[in-house]
DNA sequence: GGAGAATAGTTATCATAGCAACTGTTGCTA
DNA sequence: TAGCAACAGTTGCTATGATAACTATTCTCC
């Protein structure tokens, strides 16, 4: 631990607040780290409630994404999981159900028969164009409390956090996406 | 949507790096949330891997810290739940198993006899003081990039988020936390 | 050109999250 | 004070997530 950065100010948090917790916290940074958890986690719920009642898990909406942004090409299966928010192991399982559901469609690369490529299939690209707009809406919603230049700031700051992480023991420093 | 805050600027993104996107991401809020999302997953990742080798799940770490800060009076188990970060309705369960391991005592409220109230063991306790310092370290870790006044406006940000989401749709607008 | 390493996926096993239905207890109120 | 709603937990079912072991294919480089 280099840099202890103790603190127990007397800043109002509203994360205290919540919590009712009698003694504040023992370092910024531990309530830094139980706030961004926190919040992602109210975020995730939200999101996922709006791909729900469409039948999508909110992973399966994101690997859906992916796969369309690939276009028509395809993309090989692990190169999906590397994009995704979280880097689930199940991704073969995952697309099983895109797959059962007709969503998209997969065959093995033609030079290097390991791979196996996915590519959205058309009703995959209308549910997505549906769900499009509902998802957009709610990412806006999730953050509407920022200004753009506060979105800036946030995004900046979550990058530098990742950014460390990414380097030691994290899963794997790769990307994220929809697209 | 009532702000589409729709930016598409050139800034570079670590994101956009990240995922090797062509487009840039369609507004900065989509970005922030997905942002948010990917950060909160690594970290999530890299402090369960810290408990992980002593038994226990990042969750049942978080509900054996709620319960040691109620003290002697003990906690029922729904206020535990209310306090977690992930406010997972399997709190029964884990609870079951934090007690199969010896960690926690249950009983019920001899007032109100539909409550059971938890208590942190000797045992419980011994472990989590052998586990709060890697803990504590890791959360500095997590966030060691950032400065303590960045720290302080990283906080403030995702306050602001949560307190928005946690009006509508958000599971519960309770708290969370380690005490 | 063949042995072995590396790559791409898949499968098995287990633990956990979510939802909904269910039990037991207390409080309200007519 | 009987009856019903609300509250506190529990349990069953299903789906998803994490690890790790396994198969199939390609690469490497003597």
């Amino acid at each position: 631990m280099a840099n202890p950065k103790l603190s127990n100010r007397s800043r109002s948090s509203a994360v205290q607040g919540e919590i009712r917790q009698t003694k504040p916290f023992r370092s910024t940074a531990q309530e830094a780290t139980i706030a961004l958890l926190r919040t992602a986690s109210i975020v995730n719920r939200a999101l996922a409630r709006v791909v729900e009642p469409y039948g999508l898990s909110l992973a399966q909406y994101n690997a859906l994404r992916i796969i369309r942004g690939a276009g028509a090409g395809g993309i090989p299966t692990l190169s999906i999981r590397e994009r995704m928010i979280e880097e689930g192991t199940t991704i073969t399982r995952l697309l099983d159900k895109l797959e059962d559901a007709m969503l998209i469609r997969r065959e093995r690369s033609v030079p290097d028969r390991r791979q196996v490529l996915c590519f959205v299939t058309d009703g995959g690209r209308k549910l997505l164009d549906s769900l499009d707009p509902l998802v957009n809406a709610a990412d806006e919603d999730a953050v509407a409390s920022l200004s753009e230049l506060e979105l800036e700031r946030f995004i900046s700051l979550l990058d530098a956090v990742r950014q460390t992480n990414a380097k030691r023991g994290a899963p794997r420093n790769a990307g994220l996406a929809r697209t």
